[in-house]
DNA sequence: CCCCGGACATACTGCGCAGGATGTAGGGAA
DNA sequence: TTCCCTACATCCTGCGCAGTATGTCCGGGG
């Protein structure tokens, strides 16, 4: 750490949450050393530890103060636009023409954590599966208002679509994610949008 | 190893397969311990690394031999059914009705090592890539003589539907597996089920 | 009968890692 | 100024693990 940025906690535990996030990202958890990450940051082992009690609850704290903003923001968009279908179509337009490229090396940091550690630690469970039912409930909410307003076909289940539709999105990152499979990913996409398409009236 | 067992090297090797094939399935392969292994097949380090140069070798070896025949396996019947549709409606219903407990407690085999390993060993990835594309050509390939008995509908691409298949497929079973969350994998096989049947003419 | 190589068995090593023990310096309250 | 607690810094340790070195035994070919 630099001399300019010594004696300040509040920045410090921010910096080692944004590096470790960054790591967990490329490595996974169990995979990411804290030696990395201390050597990203700039900062010591017994600030980390002065910080975080384990590197369990560094992670933990991850999930709720990065991951969790992270998704939000990431998907509040689609979530609060009036036609759910179209802004998703839109969405996977965008992003069948623009750069996935992030996405594809790096996958869903949502999806590759919580492929990881929700089985295995409780403690990630309950924090990864409350996003998860966060999303998928804003999803068939969305649903429900597009049934209101005549966007979405009225005998679709809006809690199964919306199950449905994030175990696709999920499963296809994953899946392209690992070998840059650029390919994949469109084809999902595209069949992604055709699903879309058929929740219409 | 009991003493009738001695000096079988065809069956000890088989025996290292099968019991590396339960370990990675239940810990993933980077957390599975050789001496769990062992431990389990009764076999002894040095037999081990008699038959097998690695740990990552006896991995790829578990791929070829136990991971893809059980996948050929698990699919054979839906993929070589007259009516694709019908036949994977089928099996989700029947997946609903009966146990699908083994696979919310662990998951898809091939879903989990192609996530935790298939982005980071070359040799992991050029299988599972394999056999994902073997299994989502037979699924492309089986929809189009699908649309030629007129089972289902000319108007969609066969590759991309193909593909949103299998991503919702392993996707689902990834989000259900972590928390053994039943009712999560029923919703999303329902909406599964609803859109095979937006696939019909 | 010998002997030689394949099929094991046992004991050891080295390494990366999370985490602990202990030392120290800055800055605010009295 | 003194004191003290927070916020670090440094060094050490123990553990689990993959992998290795070396020994041994069985069974078949000559």
């Amino acid at each position: 750490m630099t001399a300019a940025l010594k004696r300040q906690p509040d920045r410090t535990r921010q910096l080692l949450l944004e590096c470790a996030f960054e790591e967990i990202r490329r490595s996974g958890f169990r995979a990411a050393s804290l030696d990395a990450i201390l050597e990203r940051s700039g900062v010591t082992k017994g600030a980390l530890y002065h910080h975080f009690e384990s590197k369990t609850a560094l992670g933990h704290a991850v999930v709720d103060e990065v991951l969790r903003p992270w998704m939000d923001d990431r998907w509040q968009a689609v979530l609060n636009a009036d036609d759910l279908i179209s802004a998703a179509i839109q969405h996977c337009e965008a992003l069948l023409q623009q750069g996935m490229d992030e996405l594809l090396i790096q996958g869903c940091p949502f999806n590759n954590l919580f492929n990881e550690m929700a089985a295995a630690d409780a403690g990630f469970g309950d924090r990864l599966q409350a996003i998860l039912d966060q999303w998928r409930e804003g999803i068939a909410a969305s649903l429900r208002r597009g049934q209101r307003a005549g966007h979405v076909r009225s005998d679709v289940s809006p809690v199964a679509a919306a199950a449905f539709l994030v175990s696709a999105i999920e499963g296809s990152m994953g899946l392209a994610r690992a070998r840059q499979s650029r390919a994949f990913f469109e084809a999902a996409l595209q069949g992604m949008v055709g699903y879309l398409h058929s929740l219409r009236p």
